[in-house]
DNA sequence: TTTTTTTACGCAAACGTTCCCGGGAAGAAA
DNA sequence: TTTCTTCCCGGGAACGTTTGCGTAAAAAAA
């Protein structure tokens, strides 16, 4: 089956010009007389002309698409960050082809190099858990083509990146528990090469000395798969609840790893906020319907996606290369509701 | 910035052969010597050679890609769905690209326009709840634009179809809550023109009926933006609780009209199930974790998802013209929990 | 040796577009 | 009348591939 769409040619033919002619007077060039470009345009607008993008980006050496690397799209923070990247594209004529890695590192170098043959123009990248070995990203930048890093960023490659202010929304969350009694606060994270866990992990360090509370690795538990895995994220609380340090409080550190957590704790028996409390990153929008009601820290993702895609479509379409880049940092949202606060 | 890569072009030069053999060396020609075979794979290996697909597009006058139009993809139905149509497109060596419609008509032409002026090979559709006039797709399918329908579907265009089994879904479930003593049963659904709507619709009166209890128009209400606008879902429902018919039970349709269901009668005060029995259909993987735990109706969105994107390349790859079409009616699963029982 | 066949490769066109360059016609300046 | 501009427009190359056709050299057959 195939699908025939009228050609620059055909406009030609049927009024017996050129195709430059044609081309010229569609671009309104002018040195094509009025009557000529009004004679095209009449034509062009009657037939349904519409340019092929395939043949343009062949030309100009560029497709006016830009490829999104994420873990997956069926992940509340994602979904919003992807949101807010189409909003901004699409005003600015680019199309997005989203890839997921389901945090698999393998899968993210196939589909970086097959979003890099498909010649998009730049990378929007929040980098798997699984990946340690950033040579995928570096070859390509290397070569000129702008990445652009969200949420799970990376020091090895120079370029500009957003994030959240990960560091004080850990902070922030411990401190709200130590503030409400918890003395054994566990944190349930990611991997650990992540930027993220890493920043959580220095806030939530930081607020625990500032606290007189004592660091302790063993409450916290890194979840290599990101939460992909639920065995994973059982197997740390088991270990957690069978230890002589049992946490009084959890800091989950994902959607998925707070809403495992929710059903594990639920499951054990144990009742929150009285047995255990809870703070997790999601952006699920229906905290309040969890019982009892979930204290949350929310990221900004739609805005992190607009941002992104801003900073990248700027480094598109700059005009010589540029070498100044920066981080942004934006702020995140702590809603206190019942799972961290002690009736 | 540009982004500068390897051309058969180069090799040719860099081997001092043309650019003709170079093509059919690497497709493996078997007019070419193994001498020289090897001679280009080992070369196109060592810089990485790898073929420019908009050029390969521009000749093969197809681009290997694939449009997807969705309301939105932060929704647990579609954005399952979507891992469906990836998990099979990449196998299959076709891009996806993903547009949303917010439930908007205008959205949903641009979109679409823009996704056949970028050359997609074929169309993935799930139509908003604003659409009523199918022209801009039936434009393109006339022209031979292969197209397949999954969840919201029409008559008006005879192609593949991949529904769930709504009718069934809501018989079931309208049953479970007769069965429960429940009486006035409300249905909150979307757009009257959806088929979802009018495939539950179906399903429920005919549970209804058969039951012995009397259709209740005033007891179903449409939410035409399909739960996009919160306000809309709240209206029905205070429409509902303010009328002299309150209903014991409802049946909300999707996803967000499930969750606004939920706050707006928590906040009402209403007890679930003892006031009020709920039961919902959403692909949330969550329904444990509210407060009553939630009934629910499961659609196999990620099935959907595999199974459009299978039918819709076969009509890309279909040698002749394909006149046989099927409606695919995959089966639902309903998972009774705490919300829809009383005690 | 001559003729035929096979092997291995190059040329050029085509996909749809843009744009440089060149040139004819008409009008203006000499 | 001749020369120079100006105004319009067409020819053709280029972007990276594939592929039909042509052909020189080598191999096989005569």
């Amino acid at each position: 089956m195939k699908f025939e769409s009228i050609t620059i040619k055909d406009i030609g033919k049927a009024l017996g010009i050129s195709t430059s002619t044609v081309s010229r007077a569609l671009r309104g060039s002018h040195e094509i007389s009025a009557e000529t470009k009004k004679q095209v345009l009449e034509y062009a607008e009657k037939v349904n002309y519409r340019p092929n993008p395939i043949a343009l980006s062949l030309k100009e050496r560029k497709s006016r698409s830009i490829g999104v690397v994420v873990c997956e799209i069926a992940n509340n923070f994602f979904s919003q960050a992807i949101n807010g990247i189409e909003s901004i594209a699409y005003n600015r004529g680019y199309h997005v082809i989203i890839s997921q890695s389901h945090e698999s590192y393998k899968r993210e170098v196939v589909n970086v190099q097959h979003l890099a043959s498909r010649s998009v123009d730049g990378l929007l990248v929040s980098i798997s858990s699984e990946t340690t070995n950033l040579a995928h990203f570096i070859n390509l930048h290397e070569k000129g083509l702008p990445i652009v890093f969200f949420d799970r960023v990376t020091n090895e490659i120079i370029t500009h990146k957003v994030i959240a202010d990960n560091y004080k929304a850990a902070y922030d969350a411990t401190v709200h528990l130590i503030n409400n009694g918890y003395k054994n606060i566990a944190h349930i994270t990611f991997a650990p090469f992540l930027s993220i866990t890493q920043e959580r992990l220095a806030g939530y360090k930081d607020a625990l000395v500032k606290n007189g509370l004592a660091y302790n690795e063993r409450l916290v538990k890194y979840c290599t798969y990101g939460g992909m895995i639920a065995e994973e994220i059982e197997a740390a609380l088991s270990n957690l609840f069978t230890s002589t340090e049992k946490p009084d409080a959890i800091i989950a550190a994902g959607d998925r790893i707070t809403t495992c957590c929710l059903t594990a704790i639920k499951n054990s028996g144990l009742h929150i906020p009285h047995d255990i409390a809870i703070v997790g990153f999601t952006n699920s929008n229906i905290p309040e319907l969890f019982a009892p009601t979930l204290s949350t820290i929310r990221l900004p993702a739609f805005e992190m996606g607009q941002v992104a895609i801003e900073l990248l479509i700027n480094l598109i379409e700059s005009k010589r290369p540029v070498t100044e880049f920066e981080t942004k940092v934006l702020q995140t949202e702590f809603v206190i509701r019942e799972s961290s606060v002690k009736v």
